[in-house]
DNA sequence: GCAAGGTC
C-alpha cells in the first residue's frame, strides 16, 4: 500500500530545494495547488519503510496574522485602554494566497504531515498554523505519529536527508512564545498609537504626520537617533594643539606625525614648540622599520551587512535595498536575502558559484583567475543555521537587471572578495627625534592587492616615501603649532543605526529595514546627506516626552524584556497566559500613567506646533451652533468646531470651498465642495462624511453628495431628537408610509406614528404648548382615520406623545383626539361637537370611543 | 488608520 505524505516548507524556494534533495533521482512533477503562490512537487519514495507518495509544498510566511475583531477597530468608539483586555482574532495574512484552502485540499488523503518550516520560533509557529488547516482533513495513520517536524540546520542535501531520517515533533512552547509576542505587540502598539494620534491631532493643526505611532521596535529605533542628536547638542568643543613638523628629503616635503599626537594644554604645547623651534635643533632618524601588514578579506554577507554596505557605498536605503535583493532572489540571481549567517556552510559549492561568474564581462576573467589559482578559504563567521550568506547564483549583466544591477554588482564583487586573498602591503615607518621629541613619517606600498582588486571600495593607494637611513639627519622645513577643536560626533548613519539595532536585538533581519523606514515615514527623522538620520522636532519631542513620563517606554530594554519573557515561554519555563497577562498588566499601568501625564509631552509639542485654531481657516457653518467650522488643510485634513469642541475627518485630497451656502438637509451643516484635480469633485456635508447618519457606518469616508440615496430616503429635519443627550435630527423615512417611521440620524432611535393610518406627515412651524417641541402635521386618509369622519388634519407632539386635531374637513365639527400612552392600552377619542360616533358613549354633543392602540404606536420603540 | 513578524 502506498501512503501519502504532505511536506510543507516556509516558502516556495525551500519546497523546491526539498524536492530536489529528497526525491529519488531528482524525479518529481510539479503543479499548482489552490494557492497561486505555492507549487506542489510530487514524487514516489520511501517513508520509514513504507512506500509513499510525497507532496512537497510550502507556505508563504505566516498563514495568519493577529488583529482585533472589527468592532474594536473604530478609533472613535473604542477607548484605547480597553484594547489591553480586548479579544484578538487571527486573520488570513494574505487572503489572495488562499493558504488555508491550499493545505486543506492537499491534506486530503495524506496520512502523514512533515513540517519543514524554518527552524526558529516563527517557523515553529507557522507549523501549528499549517497543522490547524491540514490535520482535520488528513487520513488516519493508525497507531503511527501523524505530524512530524524536520529539524535542519542547513539546506544542503546531506543535512536535509539527515533531518528526514531523524524527524521529531513540533514544539508548542516555541510556537506559543510567538503568539505571546504578537499579542503584546498588537495591544500595546495600537493602544499607544491610537491614543497619541487622537490626542495630538485633536490639539494641533500642523503635525506633519498622519499617525503618531508607538511600537516596541520603532520607538527604540528612534531613541537611538535622538540620543545621538542630544549628544551632539550637548557637545562642548575643547581646544587641543599639535606640533606640525614638515621635513624635506630628496626634494619632497613630508608631513610628520608627533608621537604625542596632541596636547590639551596650550602652555605645554608652547613649551614643546619653543624647544623644537631652536635654530640648532636637528631631526635625527633613530629607527627605520618595515613591516608587512594585511587587510583581511571580507566576511560573507548577511542581511545586516548587506544593508549597511548598500547604504554607505551605494546610497541605497535599507528598505530599497531589501526590495531589490528580494527581486533578485525571486528572479534567481541571488540566494535568499534574509539571513543572519555570515559564513559559508561546509558543503557550500563555492567553486560552482565562482564558475557561474566566469563568463561575466566585468569580472569573468578575475573569476577564471581565482579558479585557476585556487580559491582562498573564506573567513569563519557565525552560522545561524537559517540560510547561506547572500551569494550570487548566476551571472547577470546591467542590461538584464537594470536598476538592481548596482546591488548585484556590489554583492557579487563582495562574494568574489570573500574567496580572494587578503590585501598585503608593506608599511614603512621612519622615527626621528627633534631635541628629544619623537616624530614619524609613514609610507605604504601594496605588495598584493588580493581582494581589493575586485572590491573596488577596498582599494588602497600607495604612499611612497623616500629611503631613510638610521642616524641620518633630515632637513626641518617648517615647524608650527596647530590649534584645533574637538568636534561633536556625527548624526547616526543608516549603517550605524543598523549596527545598534543588531546589537540591542531590535527587530530581525527581515524587519529592521521596515522599522527604519517607519520612523522616516512618520516624520520622526529626516534623511540627510551621507544617509544620516537627523531627528525632527516631532521625533525629539516624542522621545524627550517619553523620557519625562516613563523612560522605560523608549529605551531598547523595552523590547529586550518582552523577548526575555517570550523566551521563558519558548523554553517551557512559563505558560503563555500568565506571561502575556503580566506584561500587558504592566503596560496597561504604563499606559494609564502616560495618559495622565501626557501634558508633560504636550508641553514639548506646544512649543513646536500650532494649535488647531491657529492652523485652521474658517470655512462653513456648524449645524449645531451655527458658528464657523475651521478647516485644517494639511494632512490629516479635518474640520473642527471650536464651540462644540468637535473634530470632523474630511477627504484627504482636494481643495475645499464653501458650496453655494447650501445646508445638509439632515443636520443643517453647511455643505463643502471638494475640488479634485484628478478624479471627481463633489459637495459633502462635514457631519455626514465624518459620521454617516442612520447607522450607515460602512459608508464612512465615502462621498456624501446630495444624490446619495439616504438623502432621498429621509425627509429631513422634522425636529431635534427627543432622546436625552442626543443632538440628532429626527427625519421622516419617506418610503415608510403609511406606517410612518421617524428615525434619528444620530442615535438611530426610531419612532413611528399611527401604524397603518397616517397618510402624510411633515414638520410645522407650530410648537407644542406643553413642551415647546416642533409639532408635526399628520394627515390621515379618508376612511382610514381612527375617527369616524373624513379627512382630518392634526398636529402631533412626539415628546408629549400627543396628537391634536387642528382642523377637520368633516361635518362633525371640531374634534379633539387624545391618547393614553402605552403599548396595548386603550386610546380614547373624544369628539366635541355634533358628531355621531358609532360607539359614542357621551351625551349630546360629546362622543367617546375607545380603540385598542396598535403596537408600535407613538412612543419610543 | 495602529504593532511586528513572516513572505509574494
Amino acid at each position: 500500500m502506498v501512503v501519502s505524505v504532505l511536506m510543507v516548507a516556509e516558502k516556495p524556494s525551500i519546497a523546491q530545494t526539498l524536492a530536489d534533495a529528497l526525491s529519488p533521482g531528482h524525479k518529481y512533477s510539479s503543479r499548482t495547488g489552490a494557492s497561486p503562490a505555492c507549487k506542489v512537487h510530487e514524487y514516489e519514495g520511501d517513508f520509514y519503510g513504507q512506500r509513499a507518495w510525497f507532496k512537497v509544498t510550502s507556505c508563504a510566511g505566516h498563514v495568519y496574522s493577529i488583529d482585533f475583531p472589527p468592532e474594536y477597530n473604530n478609533w472613535d468608539r473604542v477607548e484605547p485602554l480597553t484594547l489591553f483586555g480586548a479579544p484578538t482574532v487571527k486573520q488570513e495574512a494574505n487572503p489572495k494566497l488562499r493558504m488555508p484552502k491550499h493545505f486543506q485540499t492537499e491534506a486530503k488523503g495524506c496520512s502523514y504531515l512533515v513540517l519543514w518550516l524554518d527552524c526558529d520560533r516563527e517557523g515553529e509557529n507557522i507549523c501549528f498554523e499549517v497543522i490547524d488547516n491540514a490535520v482535520p482533513y488528513m487520513s488516519s495513520a493508525g497507531s503511527q505519529q501523524q505530524v512530524w517536524r524536520a529539524q535542519f540546520s542547513s539546506l544542503a542535501p546531506v543535512d536535509l536527508k539527515k533531518a528526514m531520517a531523524t524527524l521529531g515533533s513540533p514544539n508548542k512552547d516555541m510556537s506559543d512564545s510567538v503568539d505571546a509576542r504578537a499579542e503584546m505587540d498588537l495591544k500595546l502598539g495600537c493602544a499607544f498609537t491610537r491614543f497619541q494620534t487622537k490626542y495630538f491631532q485633536g490639539k494641533y493643526g500642523d503635525l506633519d504626520t498622519n499617525l503618531v505611532s508607538y511600537g516596541p521596535c520603532q520607538t527604540p529605533t528612534l531613541w537611538f537617533c535622538v540620543r545621538r542628536s542630544d549628544e551632539i547638542n550637548a557637545f562642548q568643543p575643547e581646544s587641543f594643539y599639535t606640533i606640525d613638523v614638515t621635513v624635506a628629503k630628496a626634494g619632497r616635503d613630508l608631513q610628520a606625525q608627533w608621537d604625542r599626537g596632541q596636547v590639551f594644554d596650550m602652555p605645554i604645547a608652547s613649551l614643546f614648540m619653543n624647544i623644537i623651534q631652536d635654530d640648532n635643533a636637528k631631526a635625527v632618524v633613530n629607527d627605520v622599520s618595515q613591516k608587512e601588514d594585511r587587510q583581511a578579506r571580507p566576511q560573507a554577507l548577511n542581511t545586516v551587512a548587506m544593508l549597511k554596505m548598500a547604504s554607505t557605498r551605494l546610497g541605497l536605503g535599507p528598505q530599497q535595498a531589501m526590495h531589490m535583493a528580494e527581486r533578485l532572489y525571486l528572479d534567481g540571481y541571488l540566494t535568499y536575502p534574509r539571513t543572519e549567517t555570515n559564513t559559508y556552510p561546509k558543503n557550500f559549492d563555492l567553486q560552482g558559484a565562482v564558475r557561474a561568474q566566469s563568463g561575466h564581462p566585468a569580472w569573468g576573467s578575475y573569476s577564471q583567475q581565482l579558479l585557476s589559482n585556487g580559491l582562498a578559504r573564506p573567513r569563519e563567521g557565525v552560522d545561524m543555521g537559517d540560510h547561506p550568506p547572500i551569494t550570487p547564483v548566476r551571472a547577470a549583466t546591467e542590461g538584464q537587471l537594470g536598476d538592481a544591477y548596482r546591488l548585484y554588482d556590489m554583492i557579487t564583487r563582495h562574494f568574489l572578495a570573500t574567496v580572494s586573498g587578503d590585501c598585503k602591503f608593506l608599511r614603512t615607518r621612519v622615527n626621528f627625534t627633534i631635541v628629544g621629541e619623537g616624530f614619524s613619517v609613514s609610507g605604504r606600498k601594496v605588495i598584493d592587492p588580493g581582494f581589493t582588486a575586485i572590491q573596488r571600495s577596498g582599494e588602497m593607494e600607495d604612499v611612497i616615501i623616500p629611503d631613510f637611513k638610521k642616524g641620518e639627519t633630515i632637513e626641518i622645513k617648517r615647524v608650527s603649532m596647530g590649534s584645533h577643536k574637538t568636534r561633536p560626533p556625527s548624526y547616526l548613519s543608516e549603517s550605524d543605526l543598523l549596527s545598534l539595532m543588531e546589537k540591542h536585538g531590535i527587530g530581525t533581519d527581515a524587519s529592521m529595514a521596515t522599522h527604519i523606514n517607519n520612523i522616516c515615514e512618520r516624520n520622526y527623522v529626516k534623511l540627510a546627506e551621507g544617509r544620516r538620520l537627523i531627528p525632527t522636532q516631532l521625533g525629539i519631542a516624542l522621545v524627550h516626552g517619553y523620557q519625562m513620563v516613563d523612560n522605560e517606554l523608549v529605551i531598547p530594554k523595552v523590547r529586550a524584556n518582552m523577548e526575555k519573557n517570550c523566551t521563558l515561554v519558548a523554553d517551557g519555563k512559563a505558560e503563555v497566559l500568565p506571561v502575556v497577562q503580566h506584561c500587558l498588566r504592566l503596560f496597561r499601568e504604563k499606559f494609564i500613567y502616560y495618559v495622565t501625564n501626557v501634558e508633560l509631552v504636550d508641553q514639548l509639542f506646544e512649543t513646536i506646533f500650532k494649535s488647531l485654531e491657529a492652523a485652521g481657516r474658517p470655512l462653513s457653518r456648524c449645524g449645531d451652533c451655527q458658528r464657523y467650522l475651521s478647516v485644517v488643510d494639511r494632512k490629516p485634513v479635518r474640520m473642527f468646531c471650536k464651540t462644540c469642541n468637535r473634530i470632523f475627518k474630511m477627504p484627504q485630497n482636494g481643495q475645499m470651498k464653501l458650496y453655494k451656502e447650501l445646508k445638509c438637509p439632515l443636520d443643517n451643516f453647511e455643505l463643502v465642495f471638494v475640488a479634485n484635480k484628478v478624479g471627481k469633485s463633489y459637495p459633502i456635508c462635514p457631519m455626514c462624511y465624518d459620521d454617516p447618519p442612520f447607522g450607515a457606518r460602512e459608508e464612512q469616508g465615502k462621498h456624501w453628495n446630495l444624490d446619495h440615496p439616504i438623502y432621498k430616503k429621509y425627509r429631513p429635519a422634522v425636529m431635534s431628537c427627543i432622546a436625552d443627550n442626543c443632538s440628532g435630527t429626527l427625519c421622516l423615512d419617506v418610503d415608510s408610509g403609511p406606517k410612518w417611521q421617524i428615525d434619528c440620524n444620530v442615535c438611530l432611535q426610531q419612532l413611528s406614528i399611527f401604524e397603518d393610518k397616517a397618510h402624510k406627515i411633515k414638520a410645522t412651524s407650530d410648537t407644542c404648548e406643553e413642551c415647546g417641541s416642533v409639532l408635526l402635521e399628520v394627515i390621515f386618509n379618508k376612511g382610514k382615520s381612527p375617527l369616524p369622519d373624513g379627512e382630518l388634519e392634526r398636529k402631533a407632539c412626539l415628546v408629549c406623545d400627543e396628537i391634536f386635531n387642528t382642523h377637520t374637513v368633516s361635518k362633525t365639527g371640531k374634534n379633539f383626539f387624545r391618547r393614553n400612552p402605552g403599548k396595548g392600552k386603550d386610546i380614547q377619542c373624544i369628539c366635541q361637537g355634533k358628531g355621531k360616533g358609532k360607539k359614542g358613549k357621551g351625551g349630546k354633543g360629546k362622543m367617546r370611543r375607545t380603540q385598542r392602540v396598535p403596537l408600535g404606536g407613538l412612543w419610543r420603540v
